[in-house]
Formats: C-alpha cells, sequence, structure tokens
DNA sequence: CAAATATATATCAGTCTGATACGTGTAAGT
DNA sequence: ACTTACACGTATCAGACTGATATATATTTG
C-alpha cells in the first residue's frame, strides 16, 4: 500500500494533520503492519489536494505553528473504496535480527545468545505496547488488528524461547542434532 | 540491513551471482525476511566491487549469458562482521491486508469475511512453502530462522480462524461486544 | 535554569522497488 | 509442428520512500 493511499484511509477514519498521521503510523494501531516518512506523508497529502481528494483548513493556532487539518473528498473516499477492492499485496517483513542470526552463526557463536536474549525483550516490549493501546476505546476492526499483533509478536517471542537451545550445544555433530 | 550488507552475508555462505542473490531472496531461507531487487543487488555488487570486499569470476558458458560468480574478500568478511556487531535494527512488518481490514469495515462489511478467507490460504501456502524448505539440508541456523517463518504464520493463520467471528455480528451493540 | 521533548510543516540526498529491456534454451500446451 | 511460457543471466531507470535535517515555539523534566 502507498502513502498515499495509507493517507487516504486513515483520513477516512476522522480528520488529521500530516503531524498526526506520522504519529497513528509511528505509535498507534497502525504501527504494527505500516511506516510512513514526512518525508512521504506531506508530498501526499498535497498531491491529493491536487487530485482533490481531500481538502484542507488552515487552522491558525496562537503560539503554536499553523495546522492543515485534511479531511476526506467524496471523491477520496470513492478512491480509496477502489484501491480497497483491488486483493491486498503480500505481507512485507523484514528483519534484520533474523539475517544476523543467519550470517553471525559460523562467524561468532556467542553473539547468538545475547541476540536471542535481545529479541526476547524486543518482542515482550512490543506486547506491551500493543497491549496498553488496547485499554483505549477502539472499533471492532482497530482492536482486531492490535490483538493480531500481540498474537503474532508472542508467537515469535515463545519459539525463541522454547528453541533457542539449539544453538547451545557447541560442537555439536550432525548424528547429535538428528537425536535432539 | 541494506542490500550492500545482506549481499556480504549472503556471500559468507558460500560464492553466488546476482541472479542466484535474488532467487535466495525471493524463494529460499531468506525470503520470509527479506527482498531485494535486480535494481539494487547488481549495483550493489558492482560498489562491493569497487571497494573489494568481493571479487568476481567472469564464467563463459556455452549458449548461456556469461556468469559473474562473486566472492567474498578477507576485507569483505571483516566488514560483515563489523555490521553484524552492530545491534540489528528493529523488524518492519507491512501488511496491506491489516490496513485493508481496517479501513474497509465501514465500508463494505461483506468484504471482510472474503479477506479473511483469502488471507487464511495465503498463510497456509507460505507454511507449506517454507515446510518444503524444511525438507532439504541446511545449517542450525537456517533451520532455525525457517521454522521460526513457520511459527509465525501458523500463529496468524490461528488467529484469523480463532477470531473472525467478531467480523461476523452484524449490527452488533457496544454492549453485545462487551459480552463476547 | 538548561536540556529535552512535543507540536507542526517542509525539503533532500541517497536507497530501493517494480518494470522493462535484451538475448538464448528448454519445457509445456495446443 | 508451432507457439507460448518459463528459466537463465545481466542491466538500467523513473518513481517511491527513508532518515536526517532545518525551522520555530511551548512545555516538561532534571
Amino acid at each position: 500500500m502507498d502513502i498515499r493511499t495509507l493517507c487516504l484511509g486513515i483520513l477516512s477514519l476522522g480528520d488529521a494533520t500530516g503531524y498526526e498521521i506520522k504519529k497513528l503510523v509511528a505509535e498507534g494501531s497502525f504501527s504494527f503492519f505500516s511506516e510512513a516518512s514526512y518525508g512521504s506523508i506531506y508530498p501526499a497529502l498535497n498531491r491529493l489536494m491536487e487530485e482533490e481528494l481531500v481538502t484542507c483548513k488552515e487552522m491558525a493556532q496562537e503560539k503554536r505553528p499553523d495546522k492543515k487539518v485534511y479531511s476526506l473528498t467524496d471523491a477520496g473516499r470513492e478512491e480509496l473504496m477502489q484501491s480497497l477492492s483491488r486483493d491486498p499485496g503480500p505481507d512485507r517483513n523484514r528483519s534484520e535480527f533474523l539475517a544476523a542470526l543467519l550470517f553471525a552463526e559460523s562467524v561468532s557463536p556467542d553473539r547468538v545468545g545475547q541476540l536471542i536474549n535481545d529479541r526476547i525483550s524486543y518482542h515482550q516490549e512490543k506486547v506491551q505496547a500493543l497491549e496498553a493501546l488496547l485499554e483505549d476505546e477502539m472499533s471492532t476492526a482497530s482492536r482486531f488488528v492490535v490483538q493480531f499483533g500481540v498474537a503474532v509478536q508472542k508467537a515469535a517471542c515463545d519459539f525463541l524461547q522454547n528453541n533457542r537451545q539449539v544453538f547451545e550445544e557447541t560442537g555439536v555433530t550432525d548424528a547429535n542434532q538428528a537425536a535432539l
């Protein structure tokens, strides 16, 4: 999903500024499955303005920079529905951790234990952050998505805890490995 | 992890051509956690050549275009170890499916069931593809990574099967939802 | 009282994707 | 027999996106 469509989707849930969109994507219910930088959000909003898929109200604020609050137009809502009617593309999962694990094994066996410890903490923190989100009110769909995130993070965590011992026996032979 | 480091890592496991690196990343043990296009792999290999972190043997082939088989140099191995000694960055998970679910709810309730059905199939296919990989011989680390992928895909699949009913009761009230 | 954090918009070099081009061999479909 | 698709293999490029940075002020924290 390109950032343009992501912005349309977020605006379909309520008016927002570019800054708020960025926060939602970085910390909110969206954080588990999407990312976007200012460098993509602001140009996307400008383009959506040109295409008249959103409108913008400039809100002068005392003691704050002006806000630009964007709202979806009917054409924007239509465009979003068109996008969502197409089948969603495949997931894209990137993990430096898994890459490091694969490449580090032969290079530095001791590093693996530390890497896994850190990763278990990482997943536990993710779970906590997502569960904190669940305490607020949210739509059925948002709750589903956040709970999905929790389930996946917990599965990752459990796998690491239950399978880390395969790295712990040093100089293990193939025969020994087969026996485990 | 940038593509340059990814190439170094793959070459640390054995010599390869650009084409083979692309295949590994798209279909092999790496497919679960990384991606790379020709448009990033070939320039990365050229740059690694300039930096003398890899060497290249041009293999003339009859009835085939010439192959360029790349190998890691000692400096390349050192550079890889430097990269792996840094803490791995956070995971990056993008899912058009989850985004569509969030945005589609209010727009077209019927679409949700179809979306979830398709997604369950998607995860089941991923599991099968990963389990097929496990039938080949591979290093402890590779096996761990692929099994990690299986665990996560299965968790995603299970969550969808066990929780999809939250979307099925149409016109559900908040009170009803709380009771479930 | 200083430093860090939050609000808010905006730009840009560098990286990466997805598509495309080119050329050949072999397998599958009709 | 013929044509269409796929596998091998290198390479480029427009457009999208990231991560860092700039600018400016208010509030919170140490």
